[in-house]
DNA sequence: GCCAATGTTTGCGCTGTGTCAAAGATGACA
DNA sequence: TGTCATCTTTGACACAGCGCAAACATTGGC
């Protein structure tokens, strides 16, 4: 399958490889088609290889030993995931489910060594990227510790709106099928709240709801609600 | 003033640094004493140093625009911290706090790159270690979004007896000051609350409180609330 | 040895959210 | 076009945990 060459140079990991080097890494790399409803990997599996998304959109998921499950992150066209196995990890961590009809780049894990030899700026640019990862999990956190629901869940829609918006009308559209669950489990929270507070946004003005479905109307509105102390 | 050697070959991040490279790498550091109370860096200043602490421990808080704190992580001997810049940030995103009398390895910021080129194994592990700490946020978001505030700070407690706990009688004591604030702001919850629930727990047994002082008395016990569910 | 500062405990009332339950909507598929 | 599975909405209720407030304990300084 042809490779978009484009997207991954417009990638910060790859930005500044050599060209040979760049070829050289797509040589190695597979191609793959995953379904809606599709794992390109699953959680506790050995960790075989490491991705990149070209297409689609994937959520990654973890379950907790009692059964509940969170979305740790949701995974865009042009970001790396799966990278487990560079992180000392002989497993991966969670669950990568695709939302939307996707297109990944495979590479066995063995090759991230050598590619790291090789381009020793590839490992500085990676180590940033993962940094960003872990300001994320601490925005969380800090989200998670200081605010109520319906903070929180302004945050992660408008977050959703930023990362995968497109322009539907005179709304942003989530460029994927999203339901109250996946948002409860974005917030650390419950479908019955979250339904409750989409309906009462959408009561509002804010938004626009539906099965799966979920078009910011009023961003400002929403950011309001995200950043302003309640009154 | 002398550095121990030993104790930064120790760290995973070293471990594998030639003698030659490992000298020429605490050549260029400076070390800091760091009295209790006081900051090795603060929230928002220039990330112009990163740090490995030797000796003592140390908070890392965040401060909300509303002005609520939240504990990042506990520092402790042997660990490196301060890495924004190595992050691409170019400022610190929390403050770190002396809890306890500390020595701290100072670096310029600008020598992370040089290092990194001299020896490349060096980002190939600080990435895992980076890798270990967004796992750990993952933990954290993993509790806080699926258990109740008394298993949380089971967790929590177990994990400073693991991380920073000295044998003391029949039981294990978290080794530095520590008060209910500082265990509600690691587990997102209110000083009263984490009062109560130590109170409930020495009534069991299972632990023995005092003013910033926290002793377990029956790990197995305390392990069981975190991990049983509620009967 | 007393005082001030700081940390801890405890009671009480309130409310945001989870839980349980049941009734719509919507879309896929035969 | 009807059926079924899935998702969403809404109500009723309970309670964990927060906010507020006041008393109590410990420590260090003078």
């Amino acid at each position: 399958m042809k490779i978009d060459k484009s997207l991954v140079r417009s990638i910060p990991l790859f930005d500044r490889m050599s060209d040979a080097d760049l070829d050289k890494f797509l040589g190695h790399a597979i191609s793959r088609r995953v379904p809606v409803g599709e794992a390109v990997f699953e959680q506790g599996a050995a960790a075989t290889h490491f991705f990149l998304l070209l297409h689609g959109r994937l959520k990654v998921t973890q379950v907790t030993e009692d059964g509940q499950q969170i979305i740790v992150r949701v995974v865009h066209p042009g970001d790396l995931f799966g990278f487990a196995k560079a992180l000392q990890r002989s497993d991966y961590p969670g669950t990568a489910l695709a939302v939307a009809e996707s297109i990944a780049l495979c590479w066995p894990t063995e090759l991230w060594p050598q590619f790291v030899d090789r381009n020793p700026r590839l490992a500085v640019t990676a180590m940033q990227t993962i940094g960003q990862r872990l300001e994320e999990a601490h925005t969380r956190i800090r989200e998670m510790s200081t605010q109520e629901v319906e903070r929180r869940v302004a945050h992660a829609v408008l977050r959703l709106a930023n990362q995968a918006g497109r322009k539907e009308g005179s709304g942003v559209r989530i460029d994927f099928p999203i339901s109250r669950q996946d948002i409860a489990e974005m917030t650390g929270t419950t479908l019955h709240t979250v339904s409750r507070i989409l309906s009462a946004w959408e009561a509002k003005g804010l938004v626009e709801g539906g099965r799966q479905k979920l078009i910011v109307l009023d961003i400002n509105g929403l950011a309001a609600l995200a950043d302003h102390v309640k009154e």
